[in-house]
DNA sequence: AACGTACCCTGCCGGC
DNA sequence: TGCCGGCAGGGTACGT
């Protein structure tokens, strides 16, 4: 489920649930997840977001880190099944992981450093620019690069293209300078928004183009399209997002 | 260096 | 109802 704006409505929950919280104890349910036993006793001083990754700090330096992935997420009601359960006082919070594609591991600083310092650029920053594209690849595809742009998945790679109205195949460098503005707001826009609805806007707005095939596009009625690229479904309307311009 | 592909897992959905 | 193939919002480890 979680690209950027999923993943800043959990942390959000996650840290007006936990921080200050001290750990009182820890429940691995997935042998797969290997996680330290000195986690307890631990306090929680913060809880944040870079990228898609979750990031929650402990009173020893150290941090526990989460990746969502596909399935992953958080409940504080506990779920029929769940990898891990964090108790913390009155309140636990659940790792509930269907295809236990996620991750939860605890690093160091420096290790935290490492993985945050190959992200690209976080979109919902102040200042954020979007740098012009070097690869050749599809602007579709290179949108999903996180060393490039950090947290744009696939539902938000298409949705962004659709309301800059930038055909998903043309080759990224090939981006004017006036296209590159206009997604870079899109890509803004469509984050935003998203945060902006919550998690209702999977169940109730439903997107623009993405999961829309073969429906008319909002703006121009043609029917939209769904092709894969870098086997990923990229969905896109073909007239107001017409490949050459 | 930069690209494509395979893979990690499980659940769900549509078609038969 | 049951089985089966295909598909899924992420990222990494490889090979070329």
């Amino acid at each position: 489920m979680p690209e950027l704006p999923e993943v800043e409505i959990l942390v959000r929950q996650l840290r007006a649930q936990l921080r200050g919280r001290k750990i009182t104890g820890i429940e691995v349910r997935d042998p797969k997840l290997r996680l330290p036993d000195s986690l307890a006793g631990r306090r929680i001083v913060a809880v944040t977001r870079r990228a898609k990754h979750i990031i929650i700090a402990l009173d020893d330096g150290r941090y526990l880190l989460v990746h969502l992935r596909m399935t992953g997420w958080f409940e504080f009601a506990p779920p029929k099944r769940y990898r891990l359960a964090l108790h913390a006082g009155e309140v636990s919070a659940y790792f509930e992981d269907d295809r236990r594609l996620g991750e939860a591991r605890v690093v160091s600083g420096e290790e935290l450093a490492r993985v945050t310092g190959k992200l690209g650029a976080e979109p919902l920053a102040r200042g954020f620019r979007l740098k012009p594209f070097t690869t050749p690849r599809p602007v579709k595809v290179a949108l999903l690069d996180q060393t490039l742009l950090a947290g744009v998945g696939n539902i938000y790679a298409s949705e962004s293209l659709w309301r800059a109205r930038i055909d998903p195949r043309r080759p990224a460098r090939r981006l004017d300078a006036g296209e590159l503005k206009r997604l870079e707001r899109a890509i803004v826009a469509a984050l935003r928004k998203a945060v902006a609805h919550g998690l209702r806007i999977f169940e109730v707005q439903r997107f623009a183009v993405y999961d829309r095939a073969e429906e008319p596009c909002r703006r121009c009625g043609s029917r939209i399209r769904r092709i894969v690229q870098a086997q990923r479904s990229t969905y896109f309307c073909p007239r107001c997002q017409s490949r050459r311009r």
